[in-house]
DNA sequence: GCTCGTAGTTTTGTATACAATGTGTACGCA
DNA sequence: TGCGTACACATTGTATACAAAACTACGAGC
């Protein structure tokens, strides 16, 4: 069991909370009370920011402190024009150059993002997704195309957050769908067909997308108020 | 006039070395012998080095320092395999997006690269047309890719760098085609000519490559040294 | 003779005190 | 009353001293 230090658990914390939402886009971030929250002094809380602001996690802002990476329209427009290109092209290149150990990091991921579905944990479940996507990021060896993928995954498990509630049943069978399609993905990158695992990665980025759509642009409230009032009971 | 803190030089001045390959990839970084010789102390040197490692300029070795980011065969292999992509798909976003003041900028960095080239200064020629690439980065908007494409940069001018011979005449020709090559990818931006731009941009970047692999692959040394004797006074 | 262990040195990591910058507020003056 | 300035407070930035970790060299044991 790796001890981690007061400095990692400070690192990995705030990546949590970031990505979690539990601290929102454009919070700020006050130097003295994450120290002492983390125990420990403001220079070495300071590098944690500074690495943050490495992944695009946060951003710094001369004499005025740091805050959480800020998530606009224009962001989140960008977002859905810039992934498709880059998750295909970094599956495709997963697909040839991944190794076993890093196969077994992707099960394992998958496993977790199971038992997250299982136990109906969203946080648990957006966090093994993240590290999921994060692993084929990896056996993609692109530095290049996995900083472009860093700050993708960051706002993708942000965005998921953002828009998650509880899980209807339709919402329910979608993640089920998103789950084959982990495992459909991984039979494909174990079996070095670059061609499949670019279609089967564009399949499952469509699906996510239709799930954030679904909450960003919501069936309208019924017009004719009147007759909702009859269904009332029916539900 | 802007008055650059210590700091804000030891930045500038690092990364300027880093890409002119005066510090060579993978050299280590001595901390104490960096901070006297900008004149800051530890604290704020270990602040710049956290940032070029963002920026990917640099690596952290945990309690072993930082080393210039290497460039190894695999890294040189992966860059030319993604820049192509990646300096596509900007440009045609560049093209959508540009703002005129932007555009000023990308003039301006042109200007910077033909004094350049006319005073013979490689180093200045190299800086300048990083810049001239990274401005049309900023007019895509896009900062995913952008991540991507600062890395690629980064390796791109190192590479250029590494590769550079004192301007022959055949040299000098594909330099003052990559200028006019510039020339036309600003008209093209300013017309927002999406998909003129990518296929100029395709072209600048198929000139680089040749211009690369010229001094990665150069002619062979002549088999025949009896005959290459007679011609020795033909040069 | 080789390996392992250990002491000393060098280098990195952390805490704290202090300086500088930014921000808010209250007061004076028009 | 409105605006500007100045002062006080809060927050960030820097330096230095100290602690911890890694590297080196030397010596003992096998």
């Amino acid at each position: 069991m790796p001890k981690l230090s007061a400095k990692e658990h400070c690192l990995n914390d705030l990546r949590h909370r970031i990505l979690m939402v539990d601290l929102e886009p454009g919070a700020d971030l006050d130097e003295v009370s994450l120290a002492d929250q983390y125990g420990l002094s403001r220079t070495p809380l300071r590098e944690v920011l500074q690495r943050l602001a490495g992944k695009g996690l946060v951003v710094l802002q001369a004499n005025r402190g740091a805050k959480v990476a800020p998530m606009d329209l224009a962001t989140m427009r960008t977002f859905f024009q810039t992934a498709p290109l880059v998750y295909a092209n970094i599956a495709r290149l997963a697909a040839e150059l991944r190794t076993s150990s890093q196969l077994d990091d992707l099960k394992a991921a998958q496993s977790a993002f199971l038992a997250g579905t299982r136990a109906r944990d969203p946080g648990a479940t957006a966090l093994a997704n993240h590290r999921f996507h994060a692993v084929i990021g990896e056996m993609a060896h692109n530095p290049y195309l996995s900083a472009a993928l860093a700050r993708l995954l960051i706002d993708h498990t942000r965005l998921s957050q953002t828009f998650y509630r509880p899980a209807s049943p339709a919402e329910q069978v979608l993640v089920v769908k998103a789950s084959d399609q982990h495992d459909a993905m991984i039979s494909a990158i174990e079996a070095q067909e670059a061609a499949l695992v670019t279609d089967l990665t564009l399949q499952h980025w469509d699906l996510s997308r239709d799930r954030l759509e679904r909450f960003v642009r919501p069936d309208p409230l019924p017009v004719d108020v009147i007759s909702l009032k009859d269904k009332r009971h029916a539900v």
